[in-house]
DNA sequence: GTACCTGCAAATGTTTTGCAGTACG
DNA sequence: CGTACTGCAAAACATTTGCAGGTAC
């Protein structure tokens, strides 16, 4: 089966062929998770994805998301990111672009994305400088929004931003 | 070991000044639990760190284990890193280096500092493209020993690959 | 038909919290 | 001396696991 070199496979077109590949069946509640998780570009949580996936079918469970969630970071489709400081939250882009970085405003706490490829080539060099080959790079920013100081609006956040006590 | 007037202070005397600056008190267990955590270079728990604490001495609860680590991270003095598989460590080089990056070879493990200036510059250029002012960098790059593949050996790796330290 | 999967609930592991006694400043 | 701090244990969470029944292949 020649895949065309032009037309890439969608995340959960290669998370249903990972499972193919790996004898593991694939069940209505994994198709269902599945497209849930890649079918937002928004990070979530487990728990918010077990909400999303019960709207579509309210007898999924929430040891079958965490078991599908932990086969698709595996598999190399999703990526655990941030530490923020609750619940580890995943990357449903990881698939598609894999080199992305992440800024964290912490005016607004959102997250924005970003690639550089300047940033790729360096991070190489320094890791083979240090005898590794570079396998996943996680790079997260954290910074403050510089339109929120000018004019005490950040435009990440749609709210109102209560300026933080920075003292 | 006499203070120069060149000479910074140390991480444990920041966050001693810290607590005096925000009015907190200088408890025994606050003094015990912070020097044991900058008393090394190695990444460690919140529990390996009541462990160790606690061999100097035993009273040491796990609550004021958290509560301090609590403190020190808000104070920028540790910081939170890996989102490895087990829980978080902290980091107690970070006060000195802030900057500093993590290896995580993928052979042994084994979690290797770096810094490199011109990744500093670029980042701070990419964040700044993106209308934001860094104020943290977590970089972690999960990558291959080198060595191993070509030796079978992971240098990194003194012993055999070290289960994970329970207890 | 038979493994593999699932949902449930209980178990685990980690961090937080309420409270009464303790000790820092 | 007053009050913030501590230890303890329970609570609050997040995630994993054992098991009996369901289902993809």
């Amino acid at each position: 089966m020649t895949s065309t070199p032009t037309a890439p496979l969608t995340p959960q077109a290669r998370a249903y062929e990972s499972m193919r590949t790996q004898g593991l069946r694939l069940t209505s509640q994994r198709k269902t998770i599945t497209e849930v998780a890649f079918g937002t570009r928004e990070h979530f949580t487990a728990e918010s994805l077990l909400t999303r996936s019960r709207r579509r079918d309210s007898k999924v469970s929430r040891a079958t998301v965490y078991r599908t969630l932990s086969f698709l970071v595996r598999a190399g489709l999703l990526r655990q990111v941030g530490i923020g400081q609750s619940s580890p939250l995943y990357d449903p882009n990881f698939a598609d672009h894999p080199r992305h970085g992440h800024f964290v405003c912490v005016d607004c706490q959102k997250i924005v994305e970003f690639h550089d490829h300047c940033l790729d080539v360096r991070e190489s060099i320094v890791t083979k400088d240090h005898g590794f080959s570079p396998k996943r790079v996680n790079l997260q920013i954290e910074a403050t929004c510089d339109a929120l100081r000018e004019n005490g609006v950040c435009p990440r956040n749609s709210r109102a931003v209560q300026p933080k006590s920075k003292k």
